[in-house]
RNA sequence: GACCGGUUCGUCUAGGGGUUAGGACACCGCCCUUUCACGGCGGCAACACGGGUUCAAAUCCCGUACCGGUUACCA
């Protein structure tokens, strides 16, 4: 019998962290088995449940790239069946008619309610007293002839106990006593959660069920009901759950957007990546590996591989720097670092499209760049971008500004200090606009602090115009009959170097004042290949430019030494 | 309260009778470097507690503590 899994969500607000795991170790299994990973929405709570919930959980899904197989199945539109099922044990004499007029709900927190009702009750509650569980079925049948309101409740029994052998927590076992009657049907005829899972986990065929720790209770119950329907339950394997950092819920209305799935995605993660940090969090393959493919994930995921206990996911509120967890943040880094450019390509393209900084020059003459590119035509694809990322290999000592081997060397570069993909547009965008943002913390730092820079960077301009000038970027192979230079890192190490030494300061002020007026920011890659990489034109215009010096705090008067 | 589950560095985890208890993130230091959030090297840091079994316990058993889940005519 092939494996079909589900992962079976209530769509009752966005796809949450722990749901998506969900789905991912769903889908893992599946894919490992070579079975279906089908996909129901369990939207039988209609007062809760909203189509853009769904949308949005379709959405997360979409994004972490987890497909299902089959149809959705809407678990409402199985209501019918349900209510047979329920009927079907009814005549049976396996459920019974429950008269007792339905409790109001209380108006304060559900769940502590009943938590006080527990304590209450001293945990002596028989759970067999229900007046109406031994009532004659004539009398049953008169009164529910008589349209009085019921609802359905299993008749469990007396003695005994359920088991089931879970593929993570091993054996468990629940004496009868210890579960209540439960409720089938509600007295306005709707079929609830147990009897539903059951009733759609036999119609889809469904083997295995892995889902939240926080069903290992209701799972006896459920079990009762295959007991009572005569069928065999599938495999269950309950997951750990995932916590807040004070090992309390994680909860959308405690926690906010660090727990929802599109908070990932606009915040700039690579769907890849942040599968691969949920498939760490309660799982492992017992090796000494961080960074899985999909491919390696389906390839060493199994069920036994699960942990028992929960896993905290780790963020610190109020504080920007660890909004979320940090090994989520450095596995995103790891991937835009380290994945193979041509792969990184288009997301920083649709990156830089929404920023409105990307122009049709950075693509490749005759070639669309898109994720999908077939076999033959992406090995052609990588070598180019090899070259490219050679700078060495390049037969070009400049690259023409605004190409597309331009373009390609400058996210080559630019991607090995940036963690998520709105860097591309955010901290890189000098690389891509005239328009761009000086971070105070920067200017005060490398400017400020050597007031003499004012005059010195334009004066470095000068010089590079006197040195580069008139050397033809356009065709930069052409040098004959030119007196100057190309502006390469090894020649404008040489005149910053001179330039550095007759104005008697250290390399690094002028460096890194230059870095914060071409760029914005005071961090990033080498500056002399920042230099080339921004180009003579706008290297010279900026150092000109006193964009960055309007901001300079009037009562500066810091000298060089400083 | 009752029932069920869990407990290895701050976090994610490896290890399941004999290990200097390993890795990753974070943090710190050093190196590289003009800067840096890249890179390299290194450091700090854990078996919840108490009993038992055993020559030997992080590992097996019992208890306690703590944490979590469930206890709905929610899902």
């Amino acid at each position: 019998m092939s494996v079909r899994v589900r992962f079976a969500p209530s769509p009752t607000g966005y796809l949450h962290i722990g749901s998506a795991r969900t789905a991912l170790f769903n889908y893992l299994y599946a894919k490992h088995v070579g079975g279906k990973f089908l996909l129901r929405i369990e939207d039988t709570d209609l007062a809760r449940s909203t189509e853009e919930s769904t949308r949005s959980i379709l959405d997360g899904m979409k994004w972490l790239e987890l497909e299902h197989d089959e149809e959705i199945v809407f678990q409402s539109d199985n209501a019918d069946k349900h209510r047979a099922t329920a009927r079907k044990l009814l005549t049976e004499g396996k459920a019974y008619r429950d008269f007792t007029p339905k409790a109001e709900p209380s108006d304060q927190n559900v769940k502590e309610g009943i938590a006080e009702r527990a304590r209450a009750a001293q945990g002596v509650k028989n759970m067999r007293d229900n007046p109406f569980r031994d009532i004659s079925e004539v009398e049953s049948d008169a009164r529910a002839a008589n349209g009085e309101p019921f609802a359905v409740r299993l008749k469990v029994a007396e003695t005994g106990k359920t088991s089931f052998e879970d593929a993570v927590y091993g054996l468990q076992e629940r004496s009868y006593a210890d579960t209540e009657d439960l409720v089938l049907l509600r007295s306005d005829g709707h079929p609830l959660y147990n009897l539903a899972v059951v009733c759609d986990d036999i119609e889809m065929r469904i083997t295995h069920v892995i889902r939240g720790q926080d069903h290992l209770t209701n799972t006896h119950k459920q079990v009762l009901i295959y007991e009572a329907l005569g069928i065999t339950p599938p495999i269950f394997a309950h997951l750990p759950l995932i916590m807040a950092p004070n090992k309390g819920k994680l909860s959308k209305r405690k926690h906010g957007e660090v727990v929802s799935m599109t908070t990932y995605r606009d915040a700039g993660f690579l769907a890849a990546a942040f599968r691969n940090f949920l498939a760490l969090l309660g799982w492992s393959a017992s090796e000494e590996k961080e960074i899985y493919s999909l491919t390696e994930l389906i390839d060493k995921f199994s069920l036994e591989g699960i942990h028992r206990s929960n896993a905290v996911f780790n963020f610190t509120e109020n504080d920007p720097r660890k909004w979320t967890d940090d090994k989520a943040i450095w596995m995103n880094a790891e991937y835009i670092r380290t994945m193979p450019l041509a792969d990184l390509l288009p997301f920083v393209k649709a990156e830089l499209k929404s920023a409105k900084l990307w122009r049709d020059e950075y693509e490749p003459e005759g070639r669309a760049l898109t994720a999908t590119i077939d076999s033959t035509e992406s090995q052609a694809f990588e070598s180019e971008i090899e070259i490219a990322e050679r700078p060495a290999a390049i037969a070009l000592d400049v690259l023409e500004v605004g190409s597309y081997d331009w373009y390609v060397r400058t996210i080559a570069l630019i991607r090995t200090r940036f963690f998520t993909l709105k860097d591309f547009s955010a901290q890189g965008r000098a690389y891509f606009s005239e328009d761009y943002d000086f971070d105070p913390a920067a200017i005060a730092k490398n400017l400020n602090k050597f007031a003499d820079l004012k005059t010195w960077l334009p004066e470095l301009a000068d010089r590079f115009e006197a040195e580069f000038g008139d050397a033809d970027v356009s065709s930069p192979t052409v040098r004959e009959g030119f007196t100057t230079k190309p502006f390469t890192e090894e020649n404008i190490e040489t005149v910053v170097k001179s330039f550095t030494e007759e104005k008697a300061t250290k390399l690094g002020v002028i460096m890194n004042g230059a870095r914060t007026l071409l760029t914005g920011v005071a961090v990033g890659p080498s500056m002399l290949s920042v230099f080339e990489t921004i180009g003579m034109e706008r290297s010279i215009l900026r150092l000109r430019s006193g964009i960055a010096w309007a901001e300079i705090l009037p009562d500066t008067t810091l000298s060089s030494h400083g």
